[in-house]
DNA sequence: TTGACACGTGACCAAATGGTCACCTATCGT
DNA sequence: ACGATAGGTGACCATTTGGTCACGTGTCAA
């Protein structure tokens, strides 16, 4: 559950697209899941296990299938501690770099 | 400056320990970010290219030195638009999940 | 002007990553 | 009991990634 487990988790486009399945309807078996993507159901099983070690998402089981569930409190964490550090405080300071970066293309 | 690239940008711990050695002095050298983490001046050169054109970075020339400076917005972006989306609402619906999580070893 | 200094480029290498497949176990419905 | 269904494992492969190095360019200072 630590910090470099969710950023490497997060940087990846098909695991957020995951994330995002789940955000729209969460408790999804993987069956389910494999169909939203381009990919073959064991690729998405990796994308999935790496997803739960980060804390991403927590599973359950029911006979035969497994549900998957989204879990905010590792994105809450890396917001609280780390994000809201460089989002937050002086942004307007440096909004003229931006506003210059804006136009030299 | 997609958000792929700045999740990509942010996944590797160096690059996080750059961002927080500029955090604490912005507008830092090459060579002297260089001494702050365990790597050749090669290395940090190619890490600090990615998180420029992430755009977590801009920098400026002076002379013979190049000039790093933190840019606020790409991560305010991915703030705004993704983060705050999961961390944000019914995090406390699955709250009781946390607990059970953290109840199962 | 000459040497030291700050940075850049391209080739190169080992390791991690993303993805597939053959095969296997467990559970459901009939 | 049986086939179909849902999921799991390990090997395997191509590509990307993180890192170093030899060498080259531009700039400062004496």
């Amino acid at each position: 559950m630590g910090v470099d487990e969710v950023f490497k988790a997060l940087a990846d486009p098909t695991r957020r697209d995951l994330l995002d399945a789940l955000f729209a309807e969460d408790g999804q078996t993987l069956t389910a899941l494999e169909e939203r993507v381009p990919m073959t159901r064991f690729g998405v099983m990796k994308h999935l296990r790496i997803l739960e070690e980060a804390g991403l998402i927590v599973t359950r089981k029911r006979g035969r299938e497994k549900l998957h569930y989204l879990n905010p409190v590792p994105i809450r964490l890396i917001h609280d501690r780390w994000v809201s550090k460089y989002a937050a405080p002086w942004a307007s300071a440096l909004v003229e770099l931006k506003s210059h970066l804006e136009d030299t293309p």
